[in-house]
RNA sequence: GGGGAGAUAGUCAAGUGGCCAACGACGGCAGACUGUAAAUCUGCUCCCUAUGGGUUCAGAGGUUCGACUCCUCUUCUCCCCA
């Protein structure tokens, strides 16, 4: 059992700093039926959740499973400074107003994964508005603008001349004193959180809490390019609230090679089963899209349900196996004759008549399933079911 | 506080008086090909009913027949010194 539990926790995991801790504590769970803490942070500055933070959410999973109770803190205080991981400028920082509205839809959708009986949602700004500037001050001389640069995403920034705000360096020390005030037995985040984490650590001890969090890290989700992590403002992410179709879509668009990153990282299929499905591929007995599909399956059911998972997986080959019209469609109208670029346009599936009129030209552009070749074709009175490239489409009335 | 460097399209990055709507790379879009939206190859990539017109190179002025390129001021950033 224990065994068993502790091969959970490690599936997947880029790096866990004092297991021994971690075995302490499940060990004293199932002996003695004790429970424990494992803190993760969200930054609550955009409203959805993409699949790089489920992996989080499905370790923190497994933690209840075992007596963890999860603290799921929500970064409100520290949004507002910007965290600077992993990114190369300043981020914009959010006002309270955005936080709050984009609090409640993050916390329902990852209710599909966590359970909410065994969860805390936490606040930092109820402790960290009060902590004031000489707490600050206190804080902050825990650690040396020396090690500070030594942060890999800051020394790089400055070595590139970009700019650092001041208050970019309060984040890590924000984040970890969150650990000193929670008193967390335990910390998941992922990889490029490291810095982070080891400064709740840090500060555990500073402040005298008597325990160090041991820190579970997580490696960073690709995003569908397969190089840059997955994320929302790269535009390569799969949302939780996507729809299903989308979802389906989204996951078989991503490379043969990381499909099996998202098998060990997103799929509840076991190690073994995955092994058996690579040995599969490479053998020739398994076809690589009937390994992604089933994973595309896996993945748009436990968000939706079966029953869309497998109508997104029909509609799929629909449109893109055998080249069909999709099922759903927007519908728009307009008042007399229309050229067709500008009717592109209007339709949302082209940005300007000058990109139309390019896709024209290079024969891109369908009505009725018939190229056009005109870039000057007025339409008149009649509905025409326009389309660019093979996936943009629109239904156009034209009164 | 003093001195120096810089700000160019989605990003990086050329261009230093006319040949510039601006090289190149990446990204993106389209076409071919495929098992898909992968890989590969090809074309396109500011806007506009367009063999033409309009608005761009941090912002505001100025010099000039003509400026992304020269001058002045402003804003922002980086480096060195205090």
């Amino acid at each position: 059992m224990m065994n068993e539990a502790l091969r959970e926790i490690n599936r997947g995991t880029a790096e866990i700093i004092d297991s021994e801790r971690i075995e302490k504590l499940l060990k004293a769970y199932f002996e003695e039926g004790k429970n424990y803490t494992v803190k993760a942070g969200f930054d609550p500055t955009a409203p959805d959740l993409h699949l790089g933070h489920t992996v989080l959410l499905q370790k923190l999973a497994i933690f209840q499973k075992y007596g963890g109770r999860v603290q799921f803190l929500i970064g409100s205080f520290t949004a507002m400074i910007g965290d600077p991981t992993g990114k190369n400028a300043t981020r914009k920082v959010l006002t309270k107003e955005d936080i709050v509205k984009n609090i409640e839809s993050y916390t329902t959708q990852a209710f599909k994964i966590l359970d909410k009986e065994k969860t805390d949602i936490v606040y930092n700004n109820e402790w960290l508005d009060d902590l004031g500037a000489a707490g600050m001050l206190q804080l902050a001389s825990n650690l040396t603008v020396a090690r500070m640069l030594e942060r890999d995403d800051f020394s790089k920034r400055y070595a590139s001349q970009t700019p650092i705000a001041v208050s970019e360096f309060m984040y890590p020390l924000l984040q970890g004193y969150d650990s000193v005030y929670l008193k967390s037995d335990i910390e998941i985040g992922g990889t490029d959180q490291k810095f982070n984490l080891l400064m709740g650590r840090q500060l555990q001890k500073a402040y005298e809490i008597k325990k160090q969090q041991a820190v579970l890290m997580m490696p960073i989700l690709e995003g569908l390019d397969g190089v840059n992590k997955m994320s929302k403002s790269l535009g390569n992410y799969i949302g939780v609230t996507d729809a299903p179709n989308d979802m389906f879509g989204k996951v078989l668009s991503v490379s043969d090679e990381l499909m099996w990153r998202f098998y060990e990282l997103l799929s509840a299929k076991t190690l073994d089963e995955i092994a058996s499905l690579k040995a599969g591929v490479e053998d020739g007995s398994l076809h690589p899209k009937k390994v992604k599909e089933a994973l595309a399956i896996e993945i748009t059911a436990r968000f939706h349900s079966d029953e869309e998972a497998k109508n997104a997986k029909e509609e799929f080959d629909k449109v893109h196996t055998k080249s069909q019209i999709p099922t759903d469609i927007d519908e728009f109208s307009c008042e007399g004759d229309i050229w067709i670029a500008k009717a592109l346009l209007d339709c949302n599936i082209e940005p300007s008549t000058s990109q139309a009129r390019r896709d024209i030209k290079q024969g891109g552009v369908k009505i009725n399933q018939e190229k056009v070749t005109d870039d000057k074709l007025q339409l008149t009175t009649g509905e025409y079911l326009l389309q660019v490239g093979k996936r943009k489409f629109a239904k156009l009335k034209v009164n």
